[in-house]
DNA sequence: TCTTGTATGTTTGTAGACAATGATACAAGT
DNA sequence: ACTTGTATCATTGTCTACAAACATACAAGA
């Protein structure tokens, strides 16, 4: 079966260049400002002002924002115009439910993999979790708790589940603001995570699951406000909301 | 605590009315089409053509299409505009991983609610599935299986699940159109439904998920074009693509 | 005093226009 | 004959303008 014309199904030499379009830079600052608060959640966009800010028109603006309302991220009616999406306490529920969904499933697929590689990723980010625990920085532990379970999903090399997982850390955040006024976190950090580490080595992903799961829901119950169990002392921040007017000059000094 | 005003906390006596936007119907409308195959998988998104057949104008159109685009529907090259996606055979299985794992969530959610209403829910598509499957109609039979595993989703009452799966049940669909030529499907019913469903109804979410996942390897195989096991046999069916030149018209005669 | 109607201003939603980029066809050169 | 350069065309990306919808303030009436 001879090849039609020369290299007809050779293996690539080199790849596509997958240059980002100014949309996509858009919606990446979007979603930034949300997670820094600069965007206040449940806030209008006001689209002139934001555009104006970015340096762009409302058009690829309004494109941008587009992605995000599929995402959850900022909802938008007809005649009023786009807000952040605020999570109200009856949804905490569901969105912890929906993280429950693609980090079990993550944890399902690094397990089957078993990869040390994979592992060790996943315990650099709890020791880095460990060591901002330590300090008294409340968002800096929140980071990290949520590149904790960013890792697990980077690692299990699904491209859809960390397009879910990136959405929903972002809503996590928004569930912070929106919530109580400050930023609480748990100041001890819960012995769930090395249950869900170590079980993941251990190739035990129903165990893992089942950490991940009370995990979630303690978590549920310290944003619901509801008075701490077990001896666990949260530390609850005011936030000094960042005010910064939304960086960037997306198409580097166009 | 007097309330300060009438009516400052009260129950709201009368909710939102929410009316769909523009950008909303079109959104609809383009999934609809993927789905349809009216856009041909793979192939451009002619702004003009289609906002055109849809009585729009292009920038509501635009809008539209970047929510697909984050859903991973479209897929969007800078100077080279929108393309509606294909699945390659090697993100088959990413895609079933992924729907495992918003599915699997689905039924621990079912079974820890143990709802019979909702479990007679499921029993109904199962049983307009097992009609379908009497008939030869291949794509009234994979629509009855997508509807299937969506009543789970639904009954599951989780908003974001229920959104990643609309979008994995188009990206279902367009793996069919992608794979081989021609859709194909089961011509008998995998026992595997009756045990998902038998395992939801005992309460055993484990037997369940596990059920779940063994079906889902056999699509993978199935459509990765492996030769049929175990004595199942498939229908491949070649199907007229319809060329409905998108209906619709948006904002009934305005 | 509270409600209801009216007017004004602001913001969104859509359309149309222009510039820039990519695709295609053809000609020239090696 | 194949490659390379050039011109033309189509399509996208972005901006600006206009019309419609909404919010607010104020005045008139009950």
């Amino acid at each position: 079966m001879p090849e039609s014309g020369p290299d007809a199904h050779a293996p690539a030499a080199v790849f596509r260049v997958p240059r980002a379009s100014t949309v996509d830079l858009i919606a990446v600052e979007l979603r930034a400002a949300i997670h820094s608060g600069a965007l206040v959640v449940g806030g209008p966009i006001g689209e002139v002002e934001i555009a104006s800010q970015l340096g762009v028109s409302r058009s690829p603006l309004r494109e941008a924002a587009q992605r995000l309302v599929q995402e959850g991220l900022l909802t938008s009616t007809p005649g009023r115009g786009l807000r952040v999406a605020t999570i109200r306490p009856e949804d905490l529920r569901d969105l912890y439910d929906a993280r429950v969904a693609i980090e079990s499933q993550a944890i399902r697929l690094v397990v089957a993999r078993a990869n040390a590689r994979d592992i060790a990723e996943i315990e650099a980010a709890l020791s880095t979790l460990m060591t901002a625990s330590e300090g008294t920085d409340a968002r800096k532990i929140g980071d990290a708790d949520i590149a904790f379970h960013h890792s697990m999903v980077i690692q299990a090399g699904n491209s859809r589940l960390e397009r879910y997982f990136s959405g929903l850390a972002i809503e996590t955040r928004i569930a912070s603001f929106s919530m109580s006024d400050g930023y609480v976190v748990r100041r001890d950090v819960s012995p769930s995570y090395r249950a869900i580490v170590d079980a993941i080595a251990a190739g035990d992903s129903g165990a893992a699951i089942a950490a991940l799961e009370s995990q979630m829901s303690d978590a549920v119950a310290r944003l619901s406000g509801e008075p701490a169990e077990h001896g666990a002392d949260y530390d609850t921040v005011e936030e000094p909301l960042t005010n910064d007017p939304l960086s960037l000059e997306p198409l580097n000094g166009r």
